[in-house]
DNA sequence: GTCGAGATTAGAACGTGTTCCTATTATGGA
DNA sequence: TCCATAATAGGAACACGTTCTAATCTCGAC
């Protein structure tokens, strides 16, 4: 019974609970959608969420649990939806790891206020947030060495360790550039140019 | 006269006003060195530093503005030893940069408070910190492109933009693993080793 | 169906970042 | 020197994340 954490999915006894989970992190990523992490405000999630204030607590203990939890989900799906595309585009791992970022890329900056509040959320979480922050991490780095062995012979081979090193540090490169982007550092061009650059060093084959 | 960014230095005309500024950084690196980010509460800087709140406010418009600043004095004295010492260890371009970024985490972690509240500041920031936030990824630049070339013939050229491109990379790494550190997520050693994957992985010469 | 434990609600209350207001003090030009 | 203007002090006030309380509701065990 951790107390710090989100309660997950299967934390949750009864279906009117995991209708409630629902409902919080839907009205989050609409809030979110409209106006970005300053919008995403605890008493405007538990109104549209129909759900108490202190009832949100229960579930997320933070506002940051609460956007990273929003993150995980949406990660998840994103997951599920490309290794259930099946084969990548590209000849090299550089190439589908490229389609892949720039597929991922765009769609979140398709909603700008969204990601800003996601990824906001996600640099600014602490250590009490390690276990929501880890299966984002997971999701990213299976994600990036599907791509990178989709199509070959090591289809379904378990990836080296150079091989998640390297996914790892183009998760940074991404969060970072991401971050960037968000902060309006840079612009949706130049966050694409750099992550390209990047993986062009990282994946040499 | 924009009302959006932290006064700098020399748009402050007296003498006084820059010891002002002076104390309020001074009492911003106490603070936080001692309880990190959540120590620095703006009234405690104002008071530690002797000047009003409002005052604390003109000069600096936010605490991330305020941190943000810090971070970016920090850095420049930085950049400053290291220029100034001369020919930098390390046969390659990568031995060379590992050994700066190596110097300048340590320093970092020397003091985790510190680096806790700077980075966290850093990651939240607002494109309204753009200036303070570039200044600080020209010193991270600089000492990076300076690593690559002492030494080497090279040592008073343009870098490339390339490497530019090169230290921007290492620079989002860094700031990554620096991240993930600070929240208690990754351990001091981790964060060194995945630094140098890196660095090995960019840097092949 | 009744009971009791836990879940939920509604809303007050608190802390800290931020804004605002007024009185006082410095500063620089006539 | 004296005045106009800006800068500063001191502190109240507000916003939003978070905590807490008391009352009510839900649901499984019996």
């Amino acid at each position: 019974m951790s107390t710090t954490n989100s309660l997950t999915v299967d934390e949750l006894g009864s279906a009117a609970q995991r209708e409630r989970r629902k409902r919080i992190l839907d009205a989050t990523f609409e809030l979110a959608s409209d106006g970005g992490f300053d919008a995403v405000q605890m008493r405007a999630v538990a109104d549209k969420a129909e759900v108490a204030l202190g009832t949100l607590y229960r579930y997320f203990p933070s506002k940051i649990h609460l956007l990273v939890s929003a993150l995980a989900r949406e990660f998840d799906r994103n997951e599920t939806m490309i290794t259930q595309m099946g084969e990548i585009p590209g000849d090299t791992a550089a190439e589908r790891v490229i389609f892949i970022m720039k597929r991922t890329t765009r769609g979140l900056q398709g909603d700008p206020q969204l990601t800003e509040a996601l990824t906001r959320a996600f640099m600014f979480a602490d250590s009490s947030v390690a276990a929501e922050i880890h299966a984002v991490g997971m999701s990213l780095t299976t994600m990036l060495t599907h791509a990178m062995y989709s199509g070959t012979p090591a289809e379904h081979a378990e990836p080296t360790a150079e091989d998640i090193a390297i996914a790892r540090v183009i998760g940074d490169v991404w969060l970072s550039a991401l971050m960037a982007w968000v902060t309006g550092r840079s612009t949706a061009a130049e966050t694409a140019a750099h992550l390209e650059t990047a993986v062009g060093l990282l994946l040499r084959d």
